[in-house]
RNA sequence: CGGGGUGUAGCGUAGCCCGGUUAUCGCGCCUCGUUUGGGACGAGGAGGUCGCAGGUUCGAAUCCUGCCACCCCGACCA
């Protein structure tokens, strides 16, 4: 783990997987394109799914768990979704294995054992809940179903990359069933609000609100509204997706019910999922060359103590010179790790704790005791300072707030930074190529024009943002007036 | 799936072009000792189906064929 790690425009994506690999967050596995997520890694995510969740709690929505398999039947039926996702679908044929009767001690799959129907592993829930909520369903006093899974869904990418995108991902879809339209354009807005309160407030990474164009639009769904997040490399990261599927799955599924007047209706739904993928924007959008730096909200340990000594002896005396101030601490919610292993130096663990993103370390030897005095050392700017010790369980607590609102400005800074207005096509097409970044352009909101600009320049609509101000120009492309500006960027 | 690259100990690698003793070096690991304020030092030690499968050869890490995995660039995507 000695390995020097540096952030090249050129290189960036080493530096990506060397930040992952020194912060001992995850590794490929021996499986093609899946992931090992590593206790530090899953760590980090827990702590994101347990605010997550409490935010999918408090806007009413309860958690409950649905198949893994898919039957083919039932995935076909919305058709535009499962065109969608054909491409990228793991299929269960078989359901046994036998023994090789041509080679001692292998298996191979049993061709007596072919299934009836074959299942598909799910890419996604919509089919196998939409089946299910069939039967859920009559009366609009059924409604509203406001449901959320936690699930490890499959995508048989052809290019895959750590956390970004892996065949095997987890994360959280929710599907809820309405009785209006209005309704459900509101729930899936107010979703949309509490992933971006989510990674702005906890991730402290800036996001723009907004919708997908037509062809970036989820596949069966009638609006998709997305948060987008800049990169340090200028590029865009797709961080959490929120649909307004219309009717058009209760019409696949036959999902109707009887309003108070008795009338028969189809059922308005929605559907939105973050996943995984947060974890590289998080390390995306904040590391630096010595490791992963990490929001206090999300980090695992908050407070790492070094103590410096000789024989056992000492160590007693900062342990219990320590010990009144991390009871202090953990009543402040913090947590605190104490290293005391003998088998490291610290100078070892300066580095190692810098690596992993603990926002704060405290150092703490001899020379100290005798002045009262203890280093505290922060991650984010890696600014270190002594101070009285008296003061340290109010500095330290000061200090997270700091750093969380640091972060989150730092970022609010490089973003602007990097975006940038552009009113000509010559403009843009020399800007985009050497500089990623977001761009503020007019579209005249046809797919040919994107569609032209994207083969050109590889550049994307990100999104149409939800608070650009109106405002009369022409499109970059064909010059076809505009009404508001849309986010191009290269995107990962 | 198309183009390029890589695969040698836990990690990073030399050797491959031009086949030939016991496969190189660094980090890490183990033991003992000295150390401990920014990734310690010394001495000793362990660890290898050279990605996998075939082939050529007296002999293959090295040459040939096929396959697999990973990385980069495209297409696809959260």
């Amino acid at each position: 783990m000695a390995e020097k790690i540096t952030k090249r425009e050129d290189d960036y994506s080493q530096w990506y997987l060397d930040i992952i690999k020194v912060a001992d967050l995850a590794e490929h596995s021996d499986v093609r394109g899946c992931m090992v997520i590593k206790p530090y890694g899953y760590a980090i995510w827990e702590k994101m799914k347990d605010q997550l969740d409490k935010m999918f709690k408090e806007t009413g929505h309860q958690n409950a768990y649905f198949p893994l398999f898919v039957p083919k039947s039932l995935f076909e039926a919305e058709e535009k979704n499962a065109e969608g996702f054909a491409k990228e679908c793991a299929v269960v044929t078989h359901y046994r294995l036998k023994n090789n009767p041509d080679e001692a001690g292998k298996l191979m799959v049993d061709p007596e054992a072919k299934l009836e129907e074959e299942l598909v592993v799910r890419p996604t829930s919509e089919a196998i809940i939409w089946s299910t909520y069939k039967k859920w369903i009559q009366s609009y006093r059924d409604l509203p179903i406001l449901i959320n899974q936690w699930a490890n869904v499959v995508r048989w990418e052809m290019r895959t990359r750590l956390f970004l995108r892996t065949a095997e991902f987890l994360w959280q879809e929710g599907h809820t069933a309405h009785a209006s339209k209005q309704e459900a354009i509101e729930e899936t807005e107010q979703m949309i609000n509490v992933y971006a309160d989510f990674v702005e407030q906890f991730m402290a990474v800036p996001v723009v609100k907004g919708l997908k164009s037509e062809s970036e639009r989820f596949a069966g769904a009638e609006e998709t509204y997305c948060i987008e997040a800049m990169m340090q490399d200028g590029k865009a990261l797709q961080a959490g997706t929120s649909h307004f599927l219309g009717q058009n799955f209760a019409k696949a599924f036959d999902v109707k019910f009887a309003d108070s007047d008795g009338k028969q209706d189809f059922v308005w739904a929605t559907s939105w999922g973050v996943s995984t993928r947060l974890m590289g924007a998080l390390i995306m959008s904040h590391s630096d060359d010595f490791g992963l730096v990490l929001p206090p909200k999300l980090a695992p340990i908050h407070v790492a103590i070094v103590p410096i000594y000789k024989g056992e002896e000492q160590l007693k005396e900062i342990q219990d010179k320590l010990q009144p101030i991390m009871a202090e601490l953990r009543q402040k919610g913090l947590t605190v790790k104490f290293d005391d292993d003998d088998k490291r130096r610290p100078g070892w663990k300066f580095a190692e704790y810098e690596a992993k993103g603990v926002p704060v370390r405290l150092a703490i030897g001899p020379r100290d005791l005798e002045n009262g005095q203890i280093e505290v050392a922060r991650r984010d700017t890696r600014e270190k300072q002594t101070i009285d010790i008296d003061g340290v369980v109010d500095h330290v607590s000061k200090l997270m707030d700091e750093i969380q609102d640091n972060l989150f400005n730092s970022a609010i800074d490089f973003r602007s930074n990097n975006m940038t207005k552009v009113d000509s096509y010559e403009e843009f097409k020399e800007k985009v190529e050497k500089d990623s970044g977001f761009y503020l352009v007019h579209w005249d909101g046809t797919a040919e024009t994107e569609e032209a600009i994207k083969k050109e320049t590889k550049a994307t609509i990100r999104c149409i943002p939800l608070d650009a101000p109106a405002e009369e120009g022409k499109c970059i492309y064909s010059g076809k007036p505009s009404s508001r500006r849309v986010i191009m960027a290269k995107a990962y």
